[in-house]
DNA sequence: CGGACTTTTGAAGTAATTCAAGGGGAGTGG
DNA sequence: CCACTCCCCTTGAATTACTTCAAAAGTCCG
C-alpha cells in the first residue's frame, strides 16, 4: 500500500507541526487506517480511551448523551482534526461518542505509543496543549452564548461557525459540506428543531440562506453576523 | 525571603507532577510571587497573554463578559490550579478575566520562559495536556447540563460542583469555602439571582442546605444528588 | 446608625417548548 | 416509471418554566 498520501496527512496536522519529516515518517510507521462510512461510530462515549485518530478526510460529529439518552453535539471535526483527544490527556475512558457524517479516512495510533512520541518529541505535546487551549477557548464562548443570548442569536452563531470550519464556497454562497439536519442544529445551538426549522424558514424568507434537506446554504453572511451580533433585547 | 514556602507550592501543582526536585528549583527561581485581595483582578479579559500563575492560596473566578456587559462565571480557581493558560496554548489574549474571591497568594512566570521549560521537560508539557484535558470535559459537561437540564438540576450541579472543588467539612455539613452570592451562583449555572434564591429557600426549607449572605452549606449532599441526577421531567 | 449590598418574595409577562398534524423528497422495490 | 415508505421539514396553537418587574426586608461594615 502507498503511505505517501498518509506522510501529506500528518504534514498538515496541527498536531504535529513543527515535527522533522524523519520523525513524521517513523511515527507514520506506527499508525493504522481506517474507514467509516455515514453514521458509522468511531468511538463511543464510555470506552476506554486506548486510541488517538487524525482525521484525513471527511466529517464526523462528537457527542455526549445523558443517561435518559438526551443528546448534545460538542462540536464536528474535519481533516487535521484530533479524534479521541483524552488518549492523550489520560482520560480514562472518552468523554463523547465520535460519528462519521460523510464517508471518512483516518489515521490512528495506541495511546500509549503517541505518549512515547510526545515525551520524545515535546514540540508535539505542545502542539496537544495549544489544541486543547484553542477547544477550551471554543467552548467557552459556546458556554457562555448559550448564558446571555436568545435562541436567534445562538443558532446564527451556530450556522457561521460551521460555515467557517467547513464551508464551501458555490455560486449561491458559502455551503456547509456536510449532511446537517434542524435537529443536528438544534443539539449545537441547544433548542428544538421546531425553533431551529421556524427560525430557517424566516431566514429564508429574508434571503439570508437556502436550505433544504440536511443542506445549509449560508448567502448574505453579513446579514447573518448582524443578527448573530445584534444586542440581545 | 524564604523561598522554601514557594517550593512546596510547586511539589502540589498538577502542572509540575513528576518533575525533579532539581527541575524544580530552577523553576522556582524564575518566578514572582503575586497578592491580591478580594475583588483585585489578576488577568482581565483581551490582555495579551504574557504571564502564567499558579495559585498558591486563596481563591479566584474566572468569567467572560460580552461587549454588551453580560457576564458568565466559567470556573472557580483553587490552589495548585493554573490561572492564565492561554500563555501555556498560544493564545494571543487572555480568553476570561480572572478575579480574586479571597486573599489570594499566586506564583507567576514569564509565558515564553515557561514554554522554554516545558520543551526542556515534556513531563511539564504532558501534565499541561491534562489539565486542559480536564477543564476541556468538565466543561463539555456544563455545556450538556445547560442544553439538557432544568434550571433546579442545574442549580444543584453548579452546587454540588464546588462544594467538591471547595468544601470545607463543618459540624453542619460541606461549606463552600469562599464567598459566593446568589448572583454568582446564578452566572454559573446559567440563571438568574432571583431563580437562584426561591431554589435555594426551597432547599433551606427541606434542609438540604444552610445558606446565608454570600455563603452556603450542604447539609443533605444525598438529596441534593438525587435531585441534579432526577430524571428532567 | 447610616448606607450599601445582598437576599427574599409576589405578580405579570414572554420566549421558547411542547403538542399536534400535515406536507414534501429521496430512495426502494415492484 | 410509478407507488410506497421512511425520513425530514414545516407550521399552527396551547402551554409553561423561567425571566422580568417591583418592592421590601435583612445583614454587614464603617
Amino acid at each position: 500500500m502507498d503511505q505517501r498520501p498518509d506522510l501529506e496527512i500528518l504534514e498538515k496536522a496541527e498536531l504535529f507541526r513543527g515535527t522533522p519529516a524523519a520523525v513524521l515518517a517513523e511515527i507514520q510507521t506506527s499508525s493504522f487506517r481506517k474507514r467509516l462510512g455515514d453514521g458509522e461510530v468511531l468511538v463511543r462515549q464510555g470506552d476506554p480511551a486506548t486510541t488517538l485518530h487524525i482525521v484525513a478526510s471527511g466529517r464526523l460529529r462528537v457527542t455526549q448523551t445523558t443517561s435518559d439518552g438526551q443528546q448534545v453535539i460538542i462540536r464536528y471535526l474535519g481533516p487535521g482534526d484530533v479524534a479521541g483527544y483524552a488518549a492523550l490527556s489520560g482520560g480514562e475512558t472518552h468523554p463523547g461518542t465520535v460519528t462519521a457524517v460523510d464517508e471518512c479516512l483516518l489515521l490512528g495510533w495506541n495511546a500509549a505509543a503517541m505518549k512515547r512520541i510526545m515525551m520524545a518529541h515535546p514540540i508535539i505535546a505542545m502542539n496537544a496543549v495549544a489544541i486543547l487551549g484553542a477547544r477550551y477557548h471554543e467552548i467557552q464562548m459556546r458556554l457562555r452564548e448559550r448564558s446571555t443570548e436568545n435562541v436567534e442569536r445562538r443558532i446564527a452563531h451556530t450556522v457561521l461557525r460551521l460555515a467557517q470550519q467547513a464551508g464551501r464556497r458555490t455560486p449561491r454562497g458559502v455551503e456547509i459540506a456536510f449532511p446537517l439536519s434542524r435537529q443536528d442544529l438544534a443539539e449545537m445551538a441547544g433548542t428544538t428543531l421546531h425553533t431551529v426549522s421556524r427560525t430557517l424558514s424566516n431566514w429564508e424568507d429574508q434571503g439570508i440562506i437556502d436550505s433544504g434537506r440536511r443542506r445549509v446554504v449560508v448567502c448574505k453572511a453579513q446579514m447573518l453576523s448582524a443578527i448573530a451580533n445584534e444586542p440581545s433585547e
